[in-house]
DNA sequence: CATAGTGACTTGCATTATGCAACTAACTCG
DNA sequence: CGAGTTAGTTGCATAATGCAAGTCACTATG
């Protein structure tokens, strides 16, 4: 059996993310969606892909969860698809994804920016602690393993946390194991 | 001729990202990269992956200036894959499908988390104006097509923006044309 | 010396994923 | 009725992914 392997059992959260949207054609759907677009055929021409993939593309974004499949008519039977709160919360990515291409990826200027609608200015997107406001890049922040890590895991990261605000766990040094 | 469909020549800062890191294994790579390996064999052994999508994917990375191919040993001649600029830039969207991941894909916990080593507190990694401190999700920001926005992009969205700060232009409704 | 082990791939083959193009069904409209 | 539209389905071909064995260039050991 060759089927692609899937990062579903890794505990990793980003593993099980590229697990459920990994897909060739998944995030520009997401995309789409969130340009307002809801019919088959709306994402059909938006993106020029074959019907076919472009079911079966749909079928699964239903079924993870991220999009809710709406009748809006019933003779003949047809459908919507709309993001859910779980497809909604996916706009963090795209924007970075959008942030990071602009940056390296279009030499010629960019063709999409996030604007502040009062004054055109344009926003240049960050990460930051939600808390304290401050920047995750800054220094003073780093990936810990949670409660719920595999051992191999923990052998990974420096870091291991049991709970917010619990004492930082320092692991030994980095060692080549599996990410599992 | 049936190569899976490029977005390469797409103006979509979205479409051009996926382009390069789109393919089953990448963005997985770019995490362990960020974890510090640099090795075949550790990356290997991490992901499970064949060698020769291994290879593959390694070379594909190098070639687009993710990575960087270092010679660490000269006999026999030895390489490891170091992260670039442009790879480092792409730690944003590894944080954004980590926030993403826990929130919707752990019902059993967080197994990874960013911390703040000063006092161990969780972050919460939310998207930002770096000028203003304002969160991106909270109202008064838009996508708007840029400059270098080809025609059809700038009729699916709401706002064109010709320069920062300068005035938006609101477009007409949307139509479904394709996004080009 | 020969052998075993390690690391970085390469190669041949098999199955799955993606894409093309034609088709189908259920409607509406002239 | 035929034409057009929408939402797919189907059959087939090529590309992508994965498995497993192999190769090469070393080092270490007996």
């Amino acid at each position: 059996m060759v089927a692609r392997t899937s990062f579903e059992t890794r505990p990793c959260p980003i593993a099980r993310s590229l697990d459920e949207v990994g897909e060739w054609w998944s995030i520009l759907l997401l995309r789409d969606a969130f340009q307002g677009l809801t019919r088959f055929d709306q994402f059909q021409k938006s993106l020029d892909i074959a019907p076919n993939i472009l079911t079966r593309r749909l079928n699964s974004l239903v079924e993870r969860g991220l999009f809710e499949k709406r009748a809006y008519c019933e003779r003949p039977l047809r459908h919507e698809y709309v993001l859910t709160a779980k497809g909604r919360d996916f706009r963090p990515v795209l924007l970075t994804l959008l942030a990071w291409g602009n940056r390296h990826l279009a030499p010629e200027g960019p063709s999409l920016v996030v604007v502040d609608t009062a004054d055109g200015r344009w926003a240049d997107p960050v990460l930051v602690d939600k808390e304290t406001g401050r920047q995750l890049d800054s220094g003073g922040f780093a990936l810990a393993t949670g409660p719920r890590a595999s051992d191999r895991m923990r052998q990974r990261y420096r870091f291991s946390s049991e709970g917010p605000g619990l004492p930082l766990v320092e692991n030994g040094g980095q060692e080549e194991v599996r990410s599992r």
